[in-house]
DNA sequence: CTAATAGTGTCTCTGAGACACTATCTA
DNA sequence: TAGATAGTGTCTCAGAGACACTATTAG
C-alpha cells in the first residue's frame, strides 16, 4: 500500500436545466490562469472523508436546491494531460434540475455563474466541453427509457410542457396525438385534478409523475 | 493546487468471456490480508504517467491477448470505506473477450487466476461482487443495442453460436426462426462462404460480423 | 438408417406514425 | 369574436412472437 502516486481526484458537475425552451447547462467563469476568462463546469477536489457522490452534492448545494435534484455519475476522465497544472482525474456527475430550483447567482461565488444553452457554449476550459457533450448524450438516453423528464419540470405540468422537454432535447417535433397516446399508455403520469389558470387560451390539465424516483420505462 | 488529498486511484477489470455455455468472469485469489483467500477482480494502482484506460490495458495484457479485447469504462466506485486499508477510489472497466484469447493460467501471476461463472461466484473481497453485477448489467444492455456479441465469439461463427450468446447472458431461450429473422434484418453479419467441418450433423454456415468495431444497432 | 443440429415461412397482434378538426379560455 | 393553445380517433404499416417441418452430415 506504499505505492507512490501523485494524482489528484476531482468531481465536475454537468448541471442541466431547461430555460427559454432550450437545454441549458450551468457554467463557472474562471478568474485565474490557466484558461482565465474561459468557462468550466462547477467542480472541485474530493475530500478524504467524503464519497465521490457526496463531493458532487457538496458542490451542487452552493448553486441549487438539492432536494429536487437528480444526480448520477457520468464518467471518469483520466487522460494524463487533461489539466496542464498537474495530473487530475475527474469524475463527472450529471445533475438534472428544474430551473426554478437553480439559484444561479454569483452571490455565494467568487467567480461568475451562468447558464448557457448547450447549443451555444462559450469557450470552455480543459476538456469540459467534451464532458458536457457526454452528459447530453446520457440525458438523451435516459429520456428514452426513464421518467427523468420529471426533474426538468415543475411538480404539476401540462402535457404540452412534457412534450416540449422531449422536443427541446431531441431537437425534433412530435405529433401531439401520438405523443399523448404513448405517454398515457406508459402509465407513468396522472391527472392532478388541477388546470392552468389565467391563461389566454383553453387551460391545460395539469399532470404529475406517479413516482418521484427515477424509474425505467421504455418511452421512445 | 496545493490541496492536500490522501486518496489513491486504482483500476479494476471485469473480464467477461463465455465458457461451457455460461458467462464467466476472470478472478484473482488474494494471498495476503485483508480478505486473504478471497477473490477479487484483476486490478491495481494507476501510474502517474498513464491514463486510466492505459492502466486497465496494462493489467489486461497479463492475462489476455489484448488485440481481440473490447474494453470500456464501467463506473467509478468512490465510497470512503470500500477498502479497509486506506482510501482507494477505483475506476472499473469491462473487458469482453473470446475464451480462446484468454490465457488464464497463473504462470505470470503470483496469485492464482481462474474464471468463474457469474451465477456461481466465490467469496469476493471488497465491493468487487457489486462491480461484477454492475458489469453484467452493462453487458446485457450493450447486447441489446450493439454488436458487442462479436467479442465473445470467434471470427467465424454459426447462427446457433450467436443465438447461444444471447441465451446464456439473458438466461432466456429464443425461437430459432425469429432470432434469425431479426439478426438478418439488422444487416450486421454476413456469410463467410465457409461451413463447419467434421460435425456429426448438418454443418452450419459460418458467419462474420461486417464491422469489427462496436456499432450501435437496436437488436432486442 | 439413426442421431444430431441446421435451416426455413406464415399468421396474428401490437405499437409507431401520418393526419385535421373541435373545445375552451382571455381580452 | 379573435387569438391562442388544449385535446382527441382512425388507418396503415412494420416488427415481434407463436408455431412445425425438412435438410444435411457422420458413424
Amino acid at each position: 500500500m506504499d505505492f507512490d502516486q501523485n494524482i489528484k481526484l476531482a468531481v465536475d458537475n454537468v448541471v442541466f436545466t431547461i430555460k427559454d425552451g432550450q437545454l441549458h447547462v450551468l457554467l463557472v467563469q474562471r478568474n485565474t490562469e490557466p484558461f482565465k476568462g474561459q468557462w468550466t463546469l462547477s467542480g472541485g477536489f474530493v475530500m478524504d472523508n467524503e464519497s465521490l457522490k457526496d463531493a458532487a452534492y457538496r458542490k451542487l448545494e452552493i448553486e441549487t436546491d438539492v432536494d429536487n435534484v437528480y444526480l448520477e455519475q457520468l464518467y471518469t476522465f483520466g487522460e494524463v494531460d487533461r489539466d496542464p497544472r498537474s495530473r487530475i482525474v475527474s469524475t463527472s456527475y450529471m445533475a438534472v434540475i428544474n430551473h426554478k430550483d437553480l439559484h444561479a447567482q454569483a452571490s455565494n461565488y467568487i467567480e461568475s455563474l451562468e447558464v448557457y444553452s448547450v447549443d451555444d457554449l462559450p469557450e470552455m476550459a480543459f476538456d469540459h466541453e467534451k464532458i458536457i457533450n457526454y452528459g447530453v448524450e446520457r440525458l438523451k438516453n435516459k429520456l428514452e427509457y426513464t421518467n427523468i423528464a420529471q426533474f426538468l419540470l415543475p411538480d404539476l405540468f401540462s402535457l404540452s410542457q412534457l412534450q416540449n422537454v422531449y422536443e427541446v432535447i431531441f431537437e425534433h417535433e412530435y405529433d401531439t396525438r401520438n405523443f399523448r397516446k404513448k405517454i398515457k399508455n406508459l402509465d407513468i403520469i396522472e391527472y392532478s385534478g388541477q388546470k392552468q389558470k389565467n391563461v389566454q387560451h383553453r387551460p391545460a390539465k395539469l399532470y404529475q409523475f406517479k413516482s418521484n424516483d427515477l424509474e425505467v420505462v421504455e418511452i421512445f
